[in-house]
DNA sequence: ATAATAACCTTGTCTATACATATAGATTTG
DNA sequence: CAAATCTATATGTATAGACAAGGTTATTAT
């Protein structure tokens, strides 16, 4: 298993009588190798005590600076076998809108997403913007509604492109959230994200699918996943009902 | 200096043959403490060495459960003082509406808010209800206009209980945000908050204040503050223009 | 060949110690 | 009296070592 990143410990410029503590340095060190990805996700670090007999330094000050590493999620330790760099996260960390799936089900109701639409479309000039691509490209189209106890909640359509040319499985359609379609289709893996979150009116396809008169005020969201080479792979947009749907926030750290 | 809350490392189960590790057991300890407000905002933690001493541990796994509430960003370590517990911090955390400020800077605009009116008014019996008080109890009520290069962008609505019966200071108006508010005119601290965040149209008041047309979608942004008994203390309502602002989150950490 | 075992490597926890650095209060000094 | 210095105490950094526990690989026994 050999390490084909541009990856060396040597490249680590590491003062030890700065008064710098070792254990930040280092932990840059680190960081600033993964954000050029000179270390790439799921790649594996060196071990502690190689790190420490190449610097001269104590585990427990290796540790140290891989721990504010860990704190930061950009990577991960696993007893007995190694540390590793993660998956970047494309968790909605900003707004919830896409976990809305589990605070659903929290309510008691039942969450379910019904697909309207899969189908392979050449890429207009809009489309080609947005992603990056040639025009007329070949790209997959999701339209898609959610559901709860069978109300219509949200109203998504969204496109990635289609590299590996396979076809949509079954399975697909049970999580049908824009990174896992981006992940089936695309020929790379989403590391980052954009997501901008707007407020509208309905158009008047929007307002038959989610059943609600023309011009209900609603939540729209727009997302844009890109790959290692920061190049767009996948694009969606998401409508959802505004008076159905609202973002709730609790901060402070108290019981009850 | 004596500490009046009934905290005491007696309270403490420690056992140190368990396999759960004796830095876990210890934080869980102290956040526990710490969220049944038997230890309060400001109050110092034992010190490291006390901690060791009293339950026969060494300094390093103690001061590894402490750092452990550090970096949940319960207490705070100060060198030469001693660890404290923070101050809740009501950030938002979820939408970052409210720090808009910083945004609307850095596009280079000149963000300003201006302020309508400020006056004691009585609480109805919506109003007694939000912040749980008699009917007819003396408040305080805002109303602001918040600006980029004079354009109207939000419109908020603001009530504070008004426990100091003291005047309202000319400094308060720099920077009317609802937590200060509530600290400079209730007799208690805010600690922790809920908002919600949904969306709407402007009625017929706010079209004329924020210079739209009636049924303009906008943001609207509901905020309940409460102090450390869970009595609410302030409440505020702001409605953000849907054409002049969106919230952008960028997910995953790679550099460019 | 297969399965159990042993050896080894990895991260996780914990200890005891040393010195650095920031703070506050007491003491000394001008 | 006031400023400077010392001293005690607090957290911050770093070390070296020990053992625990999960994981992989090589070895051995069947």
């Amino acid at each position: 298993m050999s390490e084909q990143g541009s990856f060396s410990l040597d490249q680590a410029e590491i003062d030890k009588n700065s008064v710098i503590p070792i254990y930040y340095q280092l932990a840059k060190f680190f960081e600033k190798q993964i954000r050029q990805r000179n270390l790439l996700p799921g790649e594996a670090l060196p071990t502690e005590a190689e790190i420490a007999s190449h610097f001269g330094i104590s585990r427990m000050t290796v540790r140290r600076a891989i721990s504010e590493l860990v704190a930061a999620g950009m990577v991960y330790a696993q007893k007995g076998k190694g540390t590793f760099v993660a998956m970047p996260k494309l968790d909605n960390i900003v707004f919830d809108l896409n976990n809305f799936y589990e605070e659903i089900k929290q309510k008691g109701m039942k969450p379910n997403s019904k697909l309207l639409e899969a189908k392979i479309v050449r890429s207009d000039e809009l489309l080609s913007k947005r992603l990056g691509i040639p025009l007329n490209t070949r790209c997959l189209f999701f339209r898609i509604v959610v559901t709860a106890n069978d109300e219509p909640l949200a109203y998504e359509r969204k496109y990635t492109v289609y590299a590996k040319q396979k076809p949509i499985l079954e399975s697909e359609l049970k999580d049908p959230s824009l990174s896992s379609l981006a992940a089936a289709h695309s020929d790379s893996l989403p590391v980052s994200s954009k997501k901008v979150l707007m407020v509208s009116k309905t158009t008047e396809e929007e307002s038959l699918i989610l059943g609600v008169s023309r011009g209900t005020p609603v939540f729209l969201m727009v997302q844009t996943l890109y790959d290692l080479e920061r190049k767009p792979i996948a694009w969606g947009l998401s409508i959802f009902r505004g008076d159905r749907y609202k973002l709730t926030s609790y901060d402070g750290w108290y019981d009850e």
